[in-house]
DNA sequence: TAAACCTTGACACAGTTGTGTCAGGGTTCG
DNA sequence: CGAACCCTGACACAACTGTGTCAAGGTTTA
């Protein structure tokens, strides 16, 4: 079998032991468990940690920033919200006529269409 | 001149002047200012910050996240790479012949045009 | 069986978020 | 002019985030 123990996927990952359980806590990478209980890092889990610390370290987020996007495609409603209350921050009604408008509305509910259909998918 | 002062905009708001400039610090909502400095609400200002209120409350998230959210949508790179480390998370490569596979890339990629090009429209 | 793992739970600690309050100094307006 | 605003900056404090460490107890394996 190819999963790893939590000790040895902080030795591959450079993630600490700890650090894989709040990851874990936090709902970003959830390894399968053995009948006993431990934790089985596989290769799948192995590469989203990698890439993890890869993203974390490149653009100064942390990991409750993440784990709020990953709630965004979750939940669409609190998508919605969000989405709208920023895309009023950018409007300017001035120079957006009604036919503009329209258009601009109907690629923003597709979106969200989309977004839907990939989210309730499974 | 229809604009408020800070202590103005607190009462009709909701918040607290204090929690106004806080907002205005993490970018939320910036109101204008007056030729000596004054912070000047205006009723597009007065409305995000009341749906701010039930935005917070509704939903129980915080002003960072909203932060982040904004954060998410100025930088497509970061928005890319946070999108990409999720989608990961969701994907199940076994039911995914590549015919699909491809279309669901088609189709993240025309999502990210469109966003590309709302946030550049300014 | 004993070493070397694993589990959860807790205490600890620095840094950030969200909020209040207060000080020192400028602005507005009756 | 003086009261009542406004500004920035700072101290304070609880709650949360990100980490380390340690304790009490179960599992695996040489």
């Amino acid at each position: 079998m190819d999963a790893l123990t939590i000790h040895e996927a902080a030795e591959t990952t450079g993630w600490s032991p700890r650090m894989l359980r709040y990851i874990e806590r936090v709902g970003l990478v959830e390894p399968a468990r053995s009948a006993s209980g431990y934790r089985l890092y596989g290769p799948a889990e192995l590469q989203r940690l990698r890439t993890l610390r890869e993203l974390l370290a490149g653009h100064e987020i942390g990991l409750s920033d993440l784990a709020f996007a990953s709630r965004l495609r979750r939940d669409p409603g609190l998508r919605e919200a969000t989405d709208a209350w920023l895309e009023a921050k950018a409007e300017r009604p001035d120079d957006v006529p009604a036919a503009d408008w329209m258009r601009w509305e109907q690629q923003k509910h597709q979106r969200l269409l989309d977004a839907a259909a990939l989210t309730a998918a499974p």
